[in-house]
RNA sequence: GGCCCUAUCGUCUAAUGGUCAGGACAACACGCUUUCAAUGUGUAAAUCCGGGUUCGAUUCCCGGUAGGGUCACCA
C-alpha cells in the first residue's frame, strides 16, 4: 500500500471518522525547552487543532536525578509564550503505580523478566524479553521504515517496578492517552521498533509515526547548546516576536506549495498538511528568523509597540522615552522599521533626548561646501521654521516651508547640515520628522547651536 | 563501525517523466533619495556522482559518495 492509500485511508479530515485526533508534546525536564522542541511541539499542535483534536503535553521526568523543576518552568513558560495550550498535562513521576500495573504484568507473562547484572551498583534491572523480529512500521512522512530488532537484545525496560525507563512509559502512556498520532524528531526513528515491540507485548494498539526532520545548527549537527539550542524564552529576551518564531519554525520542514511565506497561527492551522512535511533535515539560519522579526516589527501598531519598547532601554533613556508620550510614539513610528530585534530600539535614539555633540566638519556636505555657505543655509532655515506656527509644526509643512529654499541651493547643501545640526548622525532619518518630533523650540535651539560652532 | 534516515541556489524551499528548474532570506547592482531606513527593479546563485528504465530523467530503480541520526540502568 502506497504512503498517499494509507494516509488516505485513515483521512482525518473525513467527516464520517470517529476517530479523534490526540497529538502530544512530550518534552524532558533535563534542559530547557529549544527550537527543536518549538519546532516538533508546533506541527503537534497544529495538527491537532485542525482536526479538533486534543493537544496533550507530557513531561517526562523519569529520569528524576537529571530533570529539574526550573526546566520545566521554562519549557512551559515557552511553550505559553509562543502561543500554544494543551487540553490535558502530565507528570510521568506522577504515573508510577500505573507503569508498575503493566510492568507486572509483562513480568508475569515472561514478556520481561528481572535480570541478574554483574557489573553496577543495581543487584538487577527489568529487561524486555525480545522476540528478535523483524518490525516494520509506516511513517508518515517516510513511508515503510524496517528494522531487525535482533541486535537490540533485550533492553532495559526499567530499573525496578518503581522505575520505568523511557521507551516503556512512552509506549504506555501513549496508549493509556489514546494518542493516535506521534508526531516527533527523525532522531526517534530508531527508538520506534523498540517501542513497538513493547506495545505489541502489551497488546496496544500502534499509532500512526510522523518523524519530522530535525533542525541542524550552522555545523549540521544536532541542535545543542553549542548553537541555538538555547531556551526559546532567550529569544524573547532577545527581543524576537512569538509570531515571528513560529512563521519561522512553521516554514522549516513544511511549505503550502505556494508562494507565500507570512503565515500567522490561524492560517497555519487551517493550511498545515502532514503530507508535506519534508524528509530531509534543515538548518537553522538565524538571518531568516531576523527577517520574520523585522516584517513582523514593522507590521506592529506603533501604540503597542511604544508600550513594549521602553522596557528593552537602558535606564536613562527609558526614563526620557516615558516623559513624553506623544514624542515616544512618533520615535518608535520612525525606528520601527529600522530595526531588527525590539532592543534594537536602543540604538541611535538618544539624540532626540539631548543636545547631539559633534564636530563642526560634520555639517559639511561631501567636502564639496565651505563653512560660510553652511552657516548661511542655517540661518535660512532658523528664518523660515521661527515664522512657522507651532501647531502645525509638522514634517509635511516644515518640509513644504523650507522646499524653495532647499531646491534653489541644492538640496544636499541644505539638507545635509540641517539634519546634521539635529541628530548629529552622518545616518539619521530626514530633518523635517526630527524637526517635528524635537518640536519647533528645541529645533531651533539645536540650529542655533551648530551655527554657533562654525 | 552496525543499523536507520536524507540528498534542488550559501540557507529555507517550489516544481515536473519534456519548464528559460520558480519563490523567499542573505549577497550584489541600479532606481527613488541630503544620509540612513523603507520601498521598487534587476544580477549572480542549485537538481551530489555513476549506471539503468525511457524517445526523454532533476524526477522512477540500483550502486556509490556525502551529510545526519541512533546504538545507556538518558529522554
Amino acid at each position: 500500500m502506497s504512503k498517499a492509500q494509507v494516509q488516505n485511508k485513515h483521512s482525518i479530515n473525513d467527516t464520517k471518522s470517529q476517530v479523534q485526533v490526540i497529538t502530544r508534546f512530550a518534552p524532558s525536564p533535563t534542559g530547557t525547552l529549544h527550537l527543536g522542541g518549538a519546532h516538533t511541539a508546533l506541527f503537534n499542535y497544529l495538527f491537532a487543532r485542525q482536526n479538533n483534536g486534543k493537544f496533550i503535553l507530557r513531561i517526562e521526568d523519569t529520569d528524576i536525578a537529571r530533570s529539574k523543576k526550573e526546566y520545566e518552568d521554562d519549557i512551559l513558560a515557552g511553550l505559553k509564550w509562543l502561543g500554544f495550550d494543551w487540553d490535558e498535562f502530565y507528570r510521568q513521576s506522577e504515573r508510577k503505580e500505573i507503569y508498575k500495573k503493566y510492568l507486572e504484568r509483562l513480568i508475569n507473562e515472561d514478556k520481561a523478566y528481572f535480570s541478574k547484572e554483574t557489573e553496577g551498583e543495581r543487584e538487577s534491572v527489568i529487561r524486555f524479553r525480545n522476540p528478535n523480529k523483524k518490525i516494520s512500521f509506516n511513517d508518515l512522512i517516510r513511508g515503510d521504515i524496517q528494522f531487525d530488532t535482533a541486535e537490540l537484545e533485550d533492553f532495559v525496560i526499567a530499573k525496578d517496578l518503581e522505575s520505568p525507563l523511557f521507551h516503556f512509559t512512552v509506549v504506555v502512556d501513549d496508549a493509556e492517552m489514546e494518542i493516535t498520532h506521534i508526531i516527533r524528531g527523525e532522531d526517534h526513528i530508531s527508538n520506534t521498533p523498540r517501542q513497538i515491540l513493547i506495545q505489541e507485548a502489551l497488546g496496544f494498539k500502534s499509532p500512526f509515526y510522523a518523524h519530522m526532520p530535525l533542525m541542524l545548527g550552522p555545523d549540521r549537527t544536532k541542535l545543542s547548546k553549542r548553537h541555538g539550542a538555547v531556551s526559546v524564552n532567550s529569544y524573547c529576551e532577545q527581543g524576537y516576536l512569538a509570531k515571528a518564531l513560529i512563521n519561522f519554525l512553521a516554514l522549516i520542514g513544511w511549505n503550502p506549495g505556494t508562494e507565500k511565506e507570512i503565515y500567522d497561527m490561524e492560517e497555519l492551522i487551517r493550511e498545515f498538511s502532514i503530507k508535506r512535511i519534508q524528509k530531509s533535515a534543515a538548518i537553522f539560519n538565524i538571518e531568516r528568523l531576523d527577517w520574520f522579526n523585522f516584517h513582523y516589527i514593522k507590521q506592529m501598531d506603533e501604540k503597542e509597540l511604544a508600550d513594549l519598547l521602553p522596557d528593552y532601554l537602558p535606564e536613562d533613556l527609558k526614563s526620557k522615552a516615558k516623559k513624553n508620550h506623544a514624542q515616544w510614539v512618533k520615535i518608535v513610528a520612525l525606528e520601527k522599521e529600522r530595526i531588527t530585534k525590539l532592543p534594537d530600539i536602543k540604538n541611535g535614539i538618544a539624540y532626540f533626548f539631548e543636545k547631539p555633540e559633534f564636530g563642526k566638519e560634520m555639517l559639511l556636505w561631501k567636502q564639496e561646501k565651505d563653512f560660510g555657505a553652511v552657516k548661511k543655509h542655517l540661518g535660512k532655515v532658523i528664518e523660515i521654521l521661527d515664522a512657522m506656527d507651532e501647531k502645525t509644526f509638522m514634517s509635511q509643512n516644515i518640509k513644504e516651508a523650507v522646499w524653495n529654499y532647499v531646491e534653489e541651493q541644492g538640496r544636499g547643501n541644505v539638507l545635509w547640515p540641517f539634519r546634521v545640526a539635529l541628530s548629529g548622525l552622518e545616518k539619521s532619518p530626514d530633518p523635517f520628522i526630527i524637526s517635528e518630533i524635537l518640536g519647533k523650540e528645541e529645533s531651533l535651539n539645536r540650529l542655533h547651536h551648530a551655527i554657533e560652532k562654525l
